[in-house]
DNA sequence: GCGAAGAAAGTTGTCTGACAAGTAGACAAA
DNA sequence: TTTGTCTACTTGTCAGACAACTTTCTTCGC
């Protein structure tokens, strides 16, 4: 746990934030029913003290997250089906149980990936992965950090998959989820061997794609997601336990 | 119960929205770069020539979405990484080859999903699936609409998967592609038998997932997508073929 | 000349008041 | 009951002002 994080220690308090925080919550928690319409802005207003615009702001937020519909005359209303188009992880779940949710998820998407990879991939595509391999193996070498490269390997098999939906997906949570890496990469996880020994397992990864051995593919991404988590002590417990 | 959700012909044009859009535009297609400085709310405002506020609305809403962070002083920026910490599928997914990547995103979650729930679904969660498998069967019967029915049931497994996040993944792709259950409960669709069979396919998974059985859970989710995606007249690859 | 303190200009955040555009309910007329 | 009108209400937009904060420039002491 290196929680070199410090989000909003410093951050000067804006009011739209904070009013739109607490809608966020009265519509989630289901204080406000969805298609129920939300007190007017001017009323609002008075019940938190601050100005309209402001309020309007807040709303404007929670209308951009899908949880708020407006019309002009009308009023505001709580979304029927609430975020509809936009998926987000939340804040703050990358850490404690939030870990392991996330570990799973990319369990499955990236194992899944890895296999259509196998499949399909091109032979430009395979170049693409190879070459943030080869990129991992300097960074080794050199001692510097390669999560970057470790990062792209991913986004990169992901891509190869053929379908365009799981590589945006992949690259999502990889983003979401950078700050994984690090412990890897960082200097004591180097000489504690970390660094080698996540090399070995994308390079079986990627061999495996490239010979196009599905049932390798998804050996290889199993073993190497259930290594990268228990690197950051996680255990992910999966169903495959038994064949992986 | 008035269903006034006709497809809001002529929505009346929203100022904020356009020059949002404009904003957006600008921003993905790279004309403003990652961590340049946006120009000044009173620039735009004139450039629009619409009032401050309505830029602020605009940038409120690309706030919301990652596009952009700003801070007071200093100015609004291009987010470095753009719309970190949202997923959204995009519009006009749903139809041609985009129908293909999200059946094989659904395949590929939900058979997860229906194994984890097999494993780890707590009685009242199994409750919770059977009530919908309930309601659609009710629904066949009278020949009325079992599509929400439908929807409930698929994220009901993924709720019971002990995962929140896949509950919520599963619930944001099964919502992102409500439409597509439409074929299957429409007239045309239940004269035919698919609603009947579609019914089948849903209680033999949802007696896998009760009789906490990994492998039968893990067919028959399979099995019903690709039947479902069939049903649409999608042929969804699967690199298990030969095991399913 | 140079670094530091301070002034000045510029920018976002918030407030206030106002009017335009659109909606919903009441009420009267047919 | 149905229809048309009217009125109160709500959101959308505008304008101007000030507060809070950041950046840049100026000035002063050395």
């Amino acid at each position: 746990m290196t929680p070199d994080r410090l989000p909003r220690i410093l951050r000067p308090h804006r009011l739209s934030e904070e009013v739109g925080a607490v809608l966020d919550r009265r519509i989630r928690s289901g204080a406000f029913a969805p298609g129920e319409r939300l007190p007017t802005e001017a009323r609002l207003s008075e019940e938190f003290e601050v100005s309209r615009a402001v309020v309007r702001e807040a709303i404007a937020r929670l209308k951009a997250e899908g949880l708020v519909e407006s019309r002009q005359g009308a009023g505001a209303f709580v979304a029927r089906r609430l975020g509809a188009g936009i998926f987000r992880m939340g804040p703050g779940l990358a850490e404690a149980d939030g870990a392991l949710d996330i570990f799973e998820l990319r369990l499955i998407v990236e194992v899944a990936a890895a296999e259509r990879a196998a499949l399909r991939r091109t032979p430009e595509q395979l170049e693409v992965i190879a070459s943030a391999l080869a990129r991992m193996d300097v960074a080794l070498d050199r001692g510097e950090d390669g999560a970057t490269a470790d990062d792209d390997f991913h986004c990169a098999i992901a891509a190869a998959s053929g379908n365009p939906l799981i590589g945006r997906f992949v690259a999502f949570v990889s983003q979401e989820f950078s700050a994984s890496r690090a412990p890897t990469w960082s200097a004591e996880g180097v000489s504690r061997g970390l660094a080698r020994a996540a090399r070995d397992e994308h390079r079986a990864l990627f061999e495996a794609i490239a010979a196009g051995d599905v049932e390798a593919a998804r050996q290889a991404a199993q073993r190497h997601l259930l290594s990268a988590a228990g690197r950051l002590g996680v255990v992910v417990p999966t169903p495959h336990a038994a064949r992986g």
